[in-house]
DNA sequence: CTCCCGCCAG
DNA sequence: CTGGCCGGAG
């Protein structure tokens, strides 16, 4: 079976040179060596842990959620004793996180991986995405952190990231969306792609931050798209 | 005030 | 595709 693309299609290496993609991943794993954040979750790879981080981190500031990160898992160390709690409860851990609705999805996902996965996290994303409260995002980010599958994610960092830096914009939200998510693979190693995708996020809530980017310190600043526009500006202005 | 490692319903 | 969810930090 074979899957051609209409020839309408547009063609993301427009703005995505290999070279460019080699420079950009270059800069940002060198820059990780320093600046790679140290939260409770990835210094696990049990994917019951990674599952818990995950749920909690969904549109949750990473420093927030890592005190309720750490109660949680000393309170319910597996899926099993997850599984037995009552939503109540787990809905008082979660209080503090806000965006309620999470802590019944979390029961629900921990009912279903003990009724039809033996209590085992399942490690494929199609196994993943029927879970209540998984997307697509931590769907893959599930499974590249907690199981070395090698799947790229896309969250409002890595959009934004990829957006300023190869210049991406414009267009119906639907196709620039398509992009972006090519985009995110295409840039992606084929090595391990959970430290990658970390490294991605880290750099969104460190430099490239979506209100005031930190641009003059920023080791991208020379090739990207959007801090070239910014520097143009301000030497038209300085005349 | 906006933003945080999104998801789901309508 | 859009809006709603939501508390906490800056």
């Amino acid at each position: 079976m074979t899957l051609t693309l209409p020839p309408s299609e547009k063609n993301i290496t427009n703005h995505l040179k290999p070279i460019k993609i080699e420079w950009f991943h270059h800069q940002l794993t060198t820059w990780a060596l320093q600046e790679f954040r140290d939260f409770p979750w990835r210094n696990t790879t049990n994917p019951y842990a990674i599952f818990i981080a995950e749920f909690l981190l969904q549109k949750t500031g990473a420093s927030t959620a890592a005190p309720i990160y750490e109660t949680f898992i000393s309170r319910y160390p597996t899926l099993t004793t997850l599984a037995a709690a009552s939503v109540e409860e787990i809905a008082t851990l979660l209080q503090p996180l806000g965006l309620h609705f999470r802590a019944k999805r979390l029961c629900q996902s921990a009912e279903l991986i003990v009724k039809n996965y033996n209590g085992k996290i399942p490690a494929t994303e199609t196994e993943l995405l029927a879970l209540p409260g998984i997307g697509k995002y931590t769907a893959r980010s599930i499974c590249a952190n907690a199981f070395s599958i090698p799947l790229a994610i896309l969250d409002t960092n890595v959009a934004r990231i990829l957006e300023r830096f190869f210049g991406i914009s414009g267009g119906r939200v639907k196709s620039r969306c398509k992009l972006l998510w090519q985009g995110a693979e295409e840039v992606a190693p084929h090595t391990d792609v959970s430290r990658w995708n970390l490294t991605l996020l880290d750099f969104g809530a460190i430099i490239c931050t979506a209100k005031n980017p930190r641009c003059t310190e920023c080791p991208l600043r020379f090739q990207c798209s959007y801090s070239i526009s910014i520097n143009a500006k301000v030497i038209l202005c300085d005349e």
